[in-house]
RNA sequence: GGCCCUAUCGUCCAGCGGUAAGGACAUCGGCCUCUCACGCCGAAAACCGGAGUUCGAUUCUCCGUAGGGUCACCA
């Protein structure tokens, strides 16, 4: 095989918050498809967005996807010959490239501003952004002028007004979308960083990128990005859209946290293995043949082929995880068993944490499992004298399921993760609700431990991590929800 | 709302013009068993609707319908 036609594909996640599930789930596609092919596997960081991207983020990301042994053969930290691999450090080359742009007269300066184009958006009938091109006939001198002058200005790439854009879907064909819907797209932003399109196509050619396998959502956006190959003269990679995982919802949302564990680190918290995980995902769309359901990567890549795999939205339905994941569990040795779970939560790391919570409430020393038993149960049994106060006199069962989610909503707008932030952020609740401090402390110690009598609250949330609080939380609030009348 | 994508048991997948529509999870029943779990056996459970093409449509085409996605100086 020559250089010029191997398979190369990449992941290209945003380091913006917790590694995504659906980031594995599309990973792992990419994944399979390069080794079936014996190409190369890319991770870019695409980190553009300056006041989202966050460092920590970045880091785990790489070691979830490390951690289901979604390996790369290039990305940041590990090199390779078209880097770097992180996007805030290739701000010169998307300038450079978007100037070409410029000066071929495929893009064009635009000086209006975010209040003016709030405007359009309001006005707009379904033409995208709405904008009306009122910079697209500017003189180039004129331009230049403005431009001079210190104006602020964004990079707009020209489309197409007639007819419609037409690419073609390796798994659903040819997809034509109107021109009149696209109108021209901002592709250097005015603090001088590209949006998604340009880098993301500056990018996939420059680390040439032969099969862009992403999600179905950014199938409305791939009219723009065929166009920017066509105005650099570039040619296009072959284009493949997995469907979306969704929500066990009645409508089959696309999966977010509101109503699902997203994070793959909740997945390795809360107990699951990673070939289980990845063999479920795989579950997702990809049908292995023969009637088998667990199959290894290696042997998934070996069978493997994008006529094998489904286009209905599969929900993520944890039932089914469990199932895997427990056949996986009884086909260990017991060696390697016993060190995966001392390796969660049951080491000596974590005891420490917990015993300066629970010394003082011990008589007896087997009294430390009673007491910290709720930081190591997957899930509370609330069908207990104390779980009743899951729902004070005062409030009925509504109000307190939807303070549960409330909190468990919150937790990710915290600035950090810490005991100071979880206790200021359920007493600012607190005083916005007016509600009585005990009506909201006691119901959430319930929630989180099962338990009136528990190690301090906000350290106890803490310990529990922020995965399996939000889990929890949930879960309380799903008891409540399903059962109002225990409450009476 | 405009545009785009999708459509088989509750859920995940088979089926690629002729089948008693198959497997798995979950559910229910039974066996095993000191309990539970595992394991095994069994039950119940689906082709969204309407036209067309065809000798024959779950399968092909079209139209509905439904669900989803997307319409940012976010990715």
């Amino acid at each position: 095989m020559t250089e010029s036609t191997q398979v190369r594909t990449r992941i290209a996640p945003s380091p913006t918050g917790d590694p995504h599930v659906g980031t594995a789930y599309i990973a792992l596609f990419n994944y399979v498809f390069t080794k079936k092919n014996r190409g190369k596997f890319i991770l870019r960081i695409e980190d553009t967005d300056r006041t989202r991207a966050r460092h920590d983020s970045e880091k785990a990301i790489m070691e979830s996807l490390q951690w289901l042994g979604l390996n790369w053969d290039e990305g940041p930290e590990k090199g390779g010959p078209y880097g770097p691999y992180r996007q805030s450090e290739r701000k010169e080359i998307y300038q450079e490239h978007a100037i070409k742009l410029l000066e071929k007269g495929e893009a064009y300066r635009c000086f209006c501003t975010p209040e003016r184009l709030a405007e359009l958006r309001k006005h707009n009938k379904g033409r995208g952004t709405g904008y009306d091109g009122k910079c697209r006939n500017i003189s180039p001198e004129e331009s230049q002028k403005k431009a001079d002058a210190g104006e602020a200005f964004t990079l707009r790439l020209k489309m197409e007004t007639q007819g419609e854009s037409v690419f073609t879907d390796e798994l659903r064909g040819q997809v034509t979308r109107p021109y009149s819907e696209l109108d021209d797209q901002i592709i250097l932003k005015s603090d001088g960083y590209p949006t998604y399109h340009l880098a993301n196509v500056v990018d996939d050619h420059l680390m040439k990128i032969t099969h862009v396998i992403r999600a179905e959502e950014w199938i409305p956006s791939t009219p723009k990005h065929v166009r920017l190959y066509e105005a650099f003269g570039w040619q296009q990679p072959k284009w493949i859209h997995m469907p979306l995982l969704r929500n066990k919802d009645k409508n089959k949302t696309k999966i977010s946290k509101r109503k699902n564990p997203v994070s793959l680190i909740y997945y390795k918290e809360a107990g699951f293995l990673a070939p289980a995980l990845v063999n479920f995902l795989a579950l997702m769309g990809f049908n292995y043949g023969e009637d088998i359901e667990k199959f290894t990567v290696p042997e998934m890549v070996e069978k493997f082929s994008f006529e094998k795999v489904s286009l209905g939205g599969p929900v993520f339905d944890v039932d089914k995880l469990k199932w895997l994941n427990g056949l996986y569990i009884r086909e260990m040795d017991e060696e390697k068993l016993l060190d995966s779970i001392q390796e969660i939560w049951l080491n000596r790391e974590y005891f420490k944490q917990l015993i300066p919570h629970v010394q003082k409430r011990m008589n007896n020393l087997n009294d430390f499992i009673d007491k910290t038993h709720f930081f190591f149960t997957s899930s509370l049994d609330y069908k207990t004298k104390d779980g009743k106060r899951l729902v004070p006199k005062s409030r009925d069962p509504k109000e307190m399921v939807k303070l549960f989610n409330e909190i468990a909503g919150k937790i990710d707008g915290l600035e950090s993760f810490s005991i100071a932030n979880l206790e200021q952020m359920l007493r600012t609740l607190t005083e916005e609700k007016e509600w009585k401090i005990k009506e909201v402390f006691m119901p959430v110690r319930i929630a989180i431990s099962g338990q009136k009598a528990s190690p301090p609250l906000f350290e106890s949330m803490h310990l529990l991590g922020k995965e399996r609080l939000r889990a929890r939380l949930r879960e309380a609030a799903n008891f409540v929800e399903k059962r109002p009348t225990y409450f009476r």
